[in-house]
DNA sequence: CCCGGTGCTGGAACGTGTTTCAAAGCGGCG
DNA sequence: CGCCGCTTTGAAACACGTTCCAGCACCGGG
């Protein structure tokens, strides 16, 4: 056993584990990803992974929240274009949808995580919730994704989540195979219109930053 | 009608697997539902329970199609009041959502099996979101729930389509203990009215039956 | 240099979903 | 009646997630 620093040591097994996970789950899906495996291919103790994941849920949804943070610098770095809120927007969850379709095992597998209904697991799926939010916020303003965290509009909020969550659910029916690449970005498209051709009359024009109170009574 | 039973016992022993893993789930969530004690609860051998479901999934799935059949009977009954659709709409999701949450445990069982993934079992999740979708278009219509199931618009549909989506996925954080059933309600609101005021100006009126290509290039 | 604490290891053990199988019912048909 | 094809039964076996534990390695402090 090579001997080494207690703290890097500590992220750095984590992270093998994460990403032999990852690998396993892209070949054979959620029940490839056996933990034995995993802990045998990352080189620690079954004790040791879940000393570091309370379950299999929850590897896997930290391996959620890895990819979406790939994903989101990816985006950074080449924000998808377009002239309006409604394009960026499209072109955005098309970049989001295309990444989950290249890796279908993985995905499922890791969709499939995010349904445990374990409130401690449920936290770390709302941070992958909140990633998704952020990006789709800053593509409907045309920014960078960094921008603040807490500067989101009531407006945005709104429209972000509720786009944010039409995809996800198109991802649990596109990891039954009822979904297609196809329909899936035909139905985001009509989603996002629908959505922003209503909001675009008065965002941030009419509204700008006050309550969006009349939405919500 | 002649009572000519394929057979008898099928009907009624699958009924009542079902009934018993309902009563299991209501009383101790997905855990509890173990198989034996299904079997054993219901008076049937395990190998018999595994030749009507193929899974723990299937049998919750089957419980949620169950359940949601016996929504769609009350709702046909007393269909949510509303001067509008949008009014009406929200009515329904409040009735809908407060019949998940009566049963949490029951409702967090099967909403988790809604995520397996395999093909087959998406099937019939796919037929609980056509029974959601359904019942949603008759409250956008304010008619009862029967009437025709093919002649739903392409608006209707990608409206209902929507909103369903958005319901579904927030249940699912509700199942993780995110949200409350206050949230839930505000957000539910939220969407219908986004969604309904865009829609309002356009449907039946503007577009009625033909198709709504503007939306979808 | 030794000590106590902390995390790791290897491995066994347990529970439950799932599979398998031989033996036993059961209904119809010659 | 007796055979046939069907399902059901009871029970065992298997796989894998999860838990547990005894021994070990390494650390920093006396």
């Amino acid at each position: 056993m090579v001997v080494e620093l207690p703290d890097p040591n500590l992220e750095e097994r984590s992270r093998r584990i994460v990403e032999t996970s990852i690998e396993l789950a892209e070949r054979g899906g959620f029940e490839a990803v056996r933990l034995r495996d995993v802990a045998a291919h990352a080189g620690v103790a079954l004790g040791t992974l879940y000393r570091r994941f309370r379950s299999k849920e929850d590897l896997l949804v930290a391996a959620l929240e890895l990819e979406t943070r790939a994903v989101a610098q990816r985006i950074r770095q080449r924000p998808p274009k377009g002239a309006d809120a409604s394009e960026r927007v499209v072109g955005f969850f098309l970049i989001a949808t295309r990444g989950m379709l290249r890796r279908p095992n993985l995905s499922r597998a890791m969709l499939r995580a995010t349904a445990a209904g374990e409130p401690v697991l449920a936290q770390k799926v709302e941070v992958f919730h909140d990633l998704m939010l952020r990006m789709i916020v800053s593509a409907l303003r045309g920014e960078s994704v960094d921008t603040g965290a807490e500067e989101i509009t009531e407006q945005e909020r709104l429209v972000g989540d509720l786009l944010n969550r039409v995809w996800f659910a198109l991802m649990m029916s596109w990891a039954g195979g009822v979904q297609s690449q196809g329909t899936i970005a035909e139905q985001m498209r009509a989603s996002v219109e629908l959505v922003l051709a209503r909001s675009n009359r008065m965002t941030i024009a009419e509204l700008g930053p006050t309550e969006a109170t009349t939405l919500q009574r």
